[in-house]
This record gives structure tokens, sequence and C-alpha cells, in this order.
DNA sequence: TTAACATATGAACAGATGTTCATGCATTGA
DNA sequence: TCAATGCATGAACATCTGTTCATATGTTAA
């Protein structure tokens, strides 16, 4: 009997129909929430227009902020807020070469990541 | 001198540093938009916490929505609308039995994606 | 049928996000 | 040194997003 008072006051709020083996071990298993919290900023990053689309103009070849803006078709200071969220996300880094900063990627996984959506977007449309 | 003309039409705001003939070729090899678009549509789906988590859980067993609202410790309200825009992104699908629906991940892509940001986090942090 | 329950969903609200505008900083060439 | 250029950045603004609250829908058991 103590012991349910115990799991009353434990699980605040306890729907009734929770599987708790399931909801235990799930539980145990899940990662900490830092880490995905840090995984959930860098999927931000993958979830906007703009910053995909830089993306994939890096995956190409190096390319300064100007160029990215006449890609893009979009102002010089949009591109360059962008770029910075992707470099404080370690996604791209800069070169800097006289007046001109060039954009790279950081790190190939980027692509890989940027590749299986792709796969899985395809594979929805033929579904 | 016509054909300068033309170019300032076309090319309005051309900025005096951009390296056409990489800007072209860029542009010219990058996706189209609507797939861009689409693609940053699913990112977007990796890009919240609770998302995130889940997934996460997801990738451990079927789970109702119920459960799922104990394992995040968060309303069932919330859940229900955040599983709600994974149904749509073709990320998870549902199965219904009495009462319950039963969530589950629809497509093994979306693990994949997930481990490869994990990796991409965790050499962050190692460098 | 009615009550209880699991889930779904619309409305409202607060906070986050992306673009633009104005401006600052550094580099280059005159 | 001064003007021009390429880039960065803070502020402001509109839009988007996620949660909560209230309520609706659908299922089950009595």
């Amino acid at each position: 009997m103590r012991n349910d008072i115990n799991i009353e006051i434990n699980d605040v709020c306890e729907e009734q129909c929770v599987h708790n083996d399931a909801v235990t071990e799930v539980k145990e298993k899940m990662p900490n929430l830092d880490t995905l919290f840090t995984l959930a900023e860098l999927f931000k990053m993958f979830g906007d227009t703009t910053r995909i689309r830089i993306m994939c103009a890096l995956f190409q070849r190096e390319l300064c902020v100007c160029d990215l803006s006449e890609i893009l078709g979009m102002g010089q200071s949009a591109v360059s807020h962008q770029l910075r969220l992707l470099r404080t996300s370690s996604i791209v880094k800069v070169r800097r070469e006289g007046k001109s900063a060039y954009y790279s990627l950081d790190d190939e996984h980027i692509q890989k990541i940027f590749e299986l959506g792709l796969e899985h977007i395809n594979e929805e449309r033929r579904a």
C-alpha cells in the first residue's frame, strides 16, 4: 500500500492507459535531453529553404557571400545572417581573402543528411 | 552597347564581385526550388525537441499517444498536435485499436537521418 | 443510452524566426 | 588619407511555430 502511495506521488498525472513497462523501458533508453536539444538545433538549420539552398550551392564549390546572394536572388544582408547561423552550427566555414569571405561546407555529414532527406521525399512522391 | 543595356536589365542589382562563371554553373546544377522547399519542410520536422524526442521514442517501439505523453512529460494535446505534423510529413503512421492510437515510424530513412545528425554533433563536441 | 476514456482539433497566446533597413568595420586602390 | 567595396550585425517588423485551453469525436463498458 505504501508502495502504491509512492507511485501516485512520483507519477503525477498518470493517465490510465499508460503501458508502464513500455514507458519505463523507453524512458531509460532515451538519449539525454541535452543531446536531443542539440540535435534539434542542428536540424533546424536544414529546416529553412534559404539555408538549404545555401548548403546545396556549397555542395558544388566554395562561394563568396556576393555569389550566394546572386545565386539565391536575395539581399546580401539576408544571406549573411543565414551564413552566420550556419557558421555557428559548424555547418559551413569561412576563408577570408581580401575584401571577400569564401564559404564552404565544414563536414561531409551535411551532404549525407541532405541526400537521405532527398531519398525520403522522393519515396514519398512515388508512394 | 545594346547588349550592355540588356545585361543591366536582366541582372538587376548585380554586385561587382560576382564570379559569373561560378554563379552560372552553380545555378544550373541546383535542384529546383520546389524540391528544396519540400526538403526544408521535412527537416523542419526534425528541428524541434519535442518532435525529435517523439521520433527517438518510436525508434524503440510502437507507442500510443498516452504513453508518449507520459514519456515526454507533456500534455496529451501538445503531443497529439505534434503527431499530426509528423503524420502529415509521412514520418510516422498510426494504427488504431479500440480507443487508442498507436504510432510508429513510417520509414527507415528517418532513423538514418537522426543517426547522421548525432554523428555530426558528436564530432563537433570532440573537435 | 450514458459515462468514462483516448485522441483530435480549433482558437488564442507567447515566443521564435527570417527579412529588411541602416549602419559599422575592414580591406583595397587611388 | 579617402572613397569604394564586401561583409557583418543590431533593430524593427511581420510571420511562423508550439503550447495550452476548451471542446469535439469516436470507442468501450455498464
